[in-house]
Parts: structure tokens; C-alpha cells; sequence
DNA sequence: GATCAGATAGTAACCGCTTGCTATGGTCGA
DNA sequence: TCGACCATAGCAAGCGGTTACTATCTGATC
């Protein structure tokens, strides 16, 4: 194997081309120790004519911790995750840390996998964003996880999820589903409407189940009875809100509202609505989740819960590196309704057909 | 089953834990060396009874070379960088490899900040996401830490954006900017548009300057006289698309159609057509550059320039840790327009306004 | 003038993994 | 039976920093 001709300059280049030992021109670095101030100046001026950047590598072996944290969503482009990330990213650049980023494509294995991988590279902390899945193996195999994270000096932060069991040494940020859903569905009951159609994501995930749990205790507190028929669980995406509508609507839809669980199924109801010549929000009333940028950009611009996501990402990351006893380890941030367009009163003919 | 001891489990806990040396548990783990069956047996037996991770950052800095590639984008919620940070991701997942994700907010000085930091990892490739600043002393910076990347057994990777001067050690993938400007433009005029507003991002960022030369090109290819005044350079994002198109609207518009450069650029341009009441394509028509998800769901969906934005994501990680000669090193992926429903012939009444 | 504390700088033992080189035991052909 | 060879495994020297501990030099104190 051909070595590299040049590799990169050292700390010990350095401190050759300063006359001092490595043990200082590392402590300048750190800027922990004192030193003096020509020493110092010798070093940087150096360390800048070399144009030496230390090895992160060998500084997080040495000092068995990288500056480095990691963050799981599960897709980089949904903007979700997206307003997430950035917050997470942004605070870790304040805070001097880098920040890796890796997508579990919605898997709950990779997402096991993802964050032994986190750990390998020895991260401060490891955030993972978004619901989780409601399933024992799971569940335990996380706490494992988090356990052996502690162990190694890190953190598993949870963004947006429920905390694991008692006991398991996790730190997490979240929002309140339960709260928004239920104050969603207040408003489109105080509009009148009576059956809402609830359209959202997969089974057994965290966010879905609070919001649809809110989404019922809504209704319960006004009276209405839950019809499980008016409930329809398969995704988190336009895809499956498209797909949903328009196959109610083929069969008649005997609802005057769509509670769509998060703003990406709104995006699908709304393309189903408009090729069905239905009209939003005179035949349909539509609410969202999220107050994503679409959510301004759909017509009528859609009302959905505010989630303040960078805000959430940011704490996040705050929470990889905080000092036990520095910051509160299970924050809620809280969600707002933002009403615009997309809910009027119920229309009063029979069922809704394509 | 995984005990865990209180510290990081460490190689030579496993090697103890299987009665072999260091070198054998390394060996075993790289699967770059032979190993009886049985002794490999025991060894990965040991690792997962242990719960064992393996210590990336020892094993960088044992190898001088971290399994770990970076990339630097503007801004993590954008959607083209978001595709493109899509395909960086799969891929170097597929790779086994770990993704730091940075962003500069657009500001070249941190790009430069960010390489360096990405160099502190030693991260195997760098992939510098989007257009570049055209700036002497920036060009020159940035060259010399492609120098030096490349002396540390890195690359620079250049995606989206055009090489530096020659001779500097860089790979770079990147699509055609002045081609499907060219395109786009063509299309427009062979609707008998003769007068289109072109609304684009920074000065002297090049995916700026080369859609605008090629929406040049085809202006005089077609001999419609170039005229100064239609040309509004400012940003790329959705603000300044509304911003320009009002101004535009308040003072009498001279066009009947609009090139957004990208199509962030033209949800502004949507935006302040819908609130001073014009309508599209009938009054005005628009463009956009891109094609991302926004395109489809403006109404009327917007006619654009589709680009292969994980694709090119996916290519740059490849980049990034391709052997020389194995793969192009400067490729270029093509674009192709996606005509939907935002152009119509010209009005031909006089200047539209607000 | 000797002593001592304070400020700096140096020494060297790690941090956990890789890998060139060496050692060992068994298999074979002569 | 002996040396040549294989196939494996171990040794130990790094990789590039960090940092506890030690050494040196000052000026201040008595």
C-alpha cells in the first residue's frame, strides 16, 4: 500500500516550528491552562503559518469524549424533521459541535443500528427525533442502549417522543400531541362539525397515538360518539392522505371535517378534494398538525397546530452536552393553534361523493 | 444478556472476554486478515456479549482515516439541499459511512470555517453543496484547503457548483444551470413570450449567473433584444420572489412572464400575483428552476427545470471515498423540463399592475 | 542570602485500535 | 525424520492528542 506523501501537519509540527513542547501548544489550544502570553502568541502565530487543524479524532481518543453529536430522523427532507435538524445543527455550531446526521427511512432496526452507530463514534449525545414505535422488543432494546450511552459518558436525547421506561437514563424535549389535537378538534367542533374524519400515520406510533388520543377526548368532552369508522390509520404523508380521501370519497364520505394528523396528509387530502371538484373548506373542512411552510402555501391556506420544531431541535442538542443539573432533562415546549383558511361550518347535505 | 461494565467496553475486554490478543479481535472485527473459524467464533461471541462498539474515533486515528464524509449546504430545510442531502446520506449509509452535516447559512467565510472543521474530522471527502461565490480571494482560500484536504488523503467535492482553477485537487458533480436555463427560457418564448422578468438569487453566486446566461442565450438565440431593466437579482428564496414581483405589480410590469430562478423564488412570485389579484398563466406566466415538491403543489402547478438532486447527492458521496480512476471524477448529470400548467400565451393588453 | 510559593513548561503515560513483523504449530515432500 | 511452508496468532510500535506529575525559574519574604 502506498503511503500518503504528505500527511497532515501535527501538534508536534507545531510545536516544533514554536520551540515549545506538544504538552503546550495543546494547552493553548484547550486554552485550559495558563500560559504565556509570548509562548502563546510563538504557538498561534505557528499554528496558522502551518496551517494546522487538530485531529478531532485523536483529541475525542484522548479525551474518551468526541465534540461531535448525532441526530436520527427519520427522512432529511421531510420538513418535520427538516426545522429539527436545522435547529439541532445550528445550536451544535454555537456550541462547537459537529453533527451527524443519519436517516432511519422510518425502521426501527436501523434505528437501533443507527445509534450503536452514534455510539461507536462516541457522540456526546444521540438525538432521536420524532414518534416512536409502541413495541416491547423495542422498547427494551433502546433502554439497553441508552444504558451503555450513559455508561460511555453520553446521552440518548428523545425529540418529540415519549420517554422510555423508568429508570432509563434518557433526557427529552417534547410537545404537547395530546394537547394539539385536542385543541384542533375543539375548534372544528366549535364550528359546528360533528363527524370528522381522523386521517394518520402508521400504528403504534407515538405521535400518532396522542393525537388521535386527543383527537377522542375532544369529541368525548363534547359529546360526540366515537365512530371507529371515522378513523383511518396507515401513514404520515400525502401519499396516504391522497389515497384515503379519495377512496372515501368513492364511497361516500359521511363526514363533514378531515383531521389530517400531520400537514403532509393534509397536502394529499387537498389534492384528492380538488380532483374530486370538492371544495375546501365549503364542502370539507380541513385541519392539519405541524404548521409546516406547505400549510401557507395550500389554498386555502390550511389551520394546524403550531409546533415550534427548530425550537424543539435546538433544546435537543442542548441537552446532548448540559452538566447534570444544569438544565431540565424532560422539557415540553408548547404547540399553538394557527387558524387560517380551511375551516368553515358544516355543510348540511348527505354524504360527500366524488 | 449485554452486561455492560461501567466504562466503554474496550478491544481488550473482548479480546480477555475471548482468551485471544488485541490483534486478532481487531482482525476479526476488519475482516482483513485470516482467522480460524473457531477463534472467530469465539471473538464475535465475546462482541456481542459484551454489547461491544468499536471505537470509531480510535480506529481513525489508527487508520489516519475517519469513515466519516461531510458535507456543507446552506441550509438544512431548503429542499434542493435537502434532496441532495438525501442521496449524501443513502449513499454513504450504503458506504458504511457515517455524514456530518453543516450548514453556512450562505456565508462563504463560514464555508470556509466548516471545511476546516470537516477537516479536523477527517472526514474522507467534503462535499460542498450549491452555487459558489465568484471571489478571488474566497477561490483562492478554498483551493488551498482542497490542497490540503487532499495532502491529508481527502477530497473536495464540488456538487452543484463549478471547479476552482485548474490544477486544484478537487472532484465535482454537477448538472447543467445554463442548459436548462436555456430550456426553460426557449420554452417561454416559444409560447410567444418576448418580454420575461427574470427574478434571481445573490450576485455572483454561480447558480445564479449561469441560469441567467443561459436565459441569455436563448433570448438572443431567438433575437428578442436583451433588456437590463427585466433582470432582478437579489436571492433565492420565496421573500424576495414576492418582494420583487409587488414591486414589480405596484410600479407597472412590462413582461408577461416570469423566469423565477428557482422555485422558492416563484412561491413569492405566486403569493404576490394571487394578492394583487392576477392571474396565472392568464395574466403572467412563470418558471421555476428545480422542480421540488412545492412545484406540484402550487396551483397551477408550476412548469420548471427538473434536476436529479439525490442523484447528485448520491454521486458526490461516491466522491468521496472512490479510489482514483475508479469513477468520473467531474461528471455531469443532466436536467430535463417538467412542463405542468403555469404558461400560456402572452397577455397582450399593456403593463400589468397590482 | 536562603527559602518558598507561584507561574510556566516539559515528560511521559495513556486513550483504543491497526498492522508490520515475528513466533508457533502442523502439514508435506523429500 | 528434517527443513520448508502455510495458516494463525501475538507483540509492540505507532496514530495525534491530553494531562497528571515533575522540573525550572522568578520574585518575594524573612
Amino acid at each position: 500500500m502506498p503511503s500518503s506523501p504528505s500527511a497532515g501537519v501535527t501538534l508536534a509540527d507545531v510545536a516544533a516550528a514554536a520551540g515549545v513542547s506538544t504538552a503546550t501548544v495543546s494547552r493553548v489550544l484547550s486554552g485550559n491552562y495558563p500560559v504565556a502570553v509570548r509562548t502563546r502568541a510563538r504557538v498561534t502565530a505557528a499554528v496558522d503559518e502551518l496551517g494546522y487543524v487538530m485531529n478531532a479524532n485523536a483529541r475525542a481518543l484522548a479525551r474518551s469524549r468526541a465534540s461531535t453529536i448525532g441526530i436520527v430522523v427519520e427522512d432529511v427532507v421531510e420538513p418535520f424533521f427538516g426545522y429539527i435538524a436545522r435547529g439541532v445543527e445550528r445550536r451544535a455550531a454555537e456550541l462547537g459541535l459537529a453533527c451527524l446526521i443519519m436517516a432511519s427511512r422510518g425502521s426501527k432496526e436501523r434505528e437501533l443500528e443507527l445509534v450503536d452507530l452514534l455510539r461507536a463514534h462516541r457522540a456526546g449525545g444521540v438525538i432521536l427525533v420524532g414518534g416512536s414505535a409502541d413495541d416491547r422488543g423495542y422498547r427494551t432494546k433502546m433502554a439497553q442502549r441508552a444504558r451503555a450511552l450513559a455508561d460511555e459518558g453520553g446521552h440518548l436525547v428523545l425529540c418529540g417522543r415519549p420517554p422510555l421506561s423508568d429508570g432509563v437514563p434518557t433526557r427529552s424535549v417534547s410537545y404537547d400531541n395530546e394537547g394539539g389535537a385536542f385543541a384542533i378538534t375543539s375548534h372544528l367542533l366549535a364550528h359546528g362539525h360533528r363527524r370528522i374524519a381522523y386521517v394518520g400515520g402508521p400504528d403504534r406510533l407515538s405521535t400518532h397515538t396522542f393525537r388521535l388520543a386527543g383527537h377522542r377526548r375532544a369529541l368525548e368532552q363534547h359529546g360526540v360518539v366515537w365512530d371507529d369508522d371515522l378513523v383511518h390509520v396507515g401513514q404520515f404523508g400525502a401519499e396516504f392522505g391522497h389515497a384515503t380521501l379519495t377512496a372515501l370519497l368513492r364511497e361516500g364520505l359521511d363526514a363533514t371535517a378531515v383531521f389530517a394528523a400531520n400537514d403532509a396528509v393534509a397536502v394529499g387530502v387537498y389534492e384528492a378534494a380538488e380532483e374530486a371538484g370538492i371544495s375546501i373548506p365549503g364542502d370539507l373542512s380541513v385541519v392539519g398538525y405541524d404548521d409546516v411552510p406547505v400549510a401557507t402555501q395550500l389554498r386555502p391556506r390550511l389551520s394546524t397546530v403550531s409546533v415550534p420544531l427548530e425550537e424543539l431541535g435546538r433544546r435537543a442538542a442542548e441537552l446532548c452536552v448540559a452538566e447534570p443539573g444544569t438544565l431540565d432533562t424532560d422539557a415540553t415546549v408548547g404547540t399553538h393553534l394557527v387558524l387560517r383558511d380551511s375551516v368553515a361550518a358544516p355543510r348540511t347535505t348527505g354524504p360527500l361523493r366524488a
